[in-house]
DNA sequence: CTTGTCCCTCACATGAACGTCAGGTTTTAC
DNA sequence: GTAAAACCTGACGTTCATGTGAGGGACAAG
């Protein structure tokens, strides 16, 4: 498979892949001719890749941690970074649980009957249409 | 209350302050050389905004939201995007726990003693002092 | 063998939320 | 009244994960 078939398969962008190479956190052999191969099982990588970036991690902290992750690394401090990480993801897990309590509270009192809502509305739309 | 008083109490920056004004989302009174002044509850708001930040907000769509935080914009419209961030901070905790979940698999297999973690370890820790 | 599509390597640009330094003013404390 | 501390406005620097050309090979189809 070559980069453009990864890219498409994934959603990720030729820019991505060659950057996730260039970070260390993808392989591909090359061709006669300098270009990229890849395994069929690259999809899963980046998508564990994709994953991890969504939890808000480095890409030295990925780095780090993929090696754990094939099991080829397992080490008291591996392991410490590992739960170290998993922490970190619980703490922001907790941020946002209180970001959305709050935005509710916001909605909750927003759609109350007792916010004049409906006058509110009409009247804000009406003034209002170039801010929204 | 100055500005380094609010850094102080709030744990922000200086800098980060001032760039929160010029984004619009926070205001201060002016001494007559030009000094910004906060009332106290800008140390409230100030929490709030680094909430929403965490909960990964930009500044532009916390300015858009704070009118609704402060009970002063209550549309349809409004309401729509209050709902569309909480969705868009549940997708994000859905994110999160899923990357949770996968690192907990990493951790609970290079913590089961099938692993053969203790020998690996004292291996792997004088063979590869200088990765880790 | 050519054409079109895909791919290559630089290398500079981007956006967000600040950090940091410069050069100058204001406020506070003695 | 003077010096230190805090503050002011630019304005450029930083980090990270890409976006975006520029200029030039690689490869399948006809």
């Amino acid at each position: 498979m070559r980069i453009g078939e990864l890219a498409t398969k994934t959603g990720v962008s030729v820019r991505a892949l060659r950057y996730y190479e260039e970070q260390g956190l993808l392989s591909a052999a090359r061709s006669s001719g300098g270009q990229r191969h890849y395994l069929d099982d690259a999809v899963d990588r980046v998508y564990l890749i994709q994953m991890l970036y969504a939890a808000g991690l480095s890409s030295r902290t990925i780095l780090d941690l993929l090696p754990c992750v094939d099991a080829k690394v397992n080490t008291p401090q591996s392991r410490a970074m590992l739960r170290a990480e998993r922490d970190r993801i619980d703490r922001q897990i907790t941020q946002l649980r209180q970001a959305r309590k709050r935005l509710d509270e916001v909605i909750a009192l927003s759609e109350s009957p007792a916010s004049g809502c409906t006058r509110t509305d009409t009247n804000a739309v009406r003034q209002r249409t170039t801010v929204w």
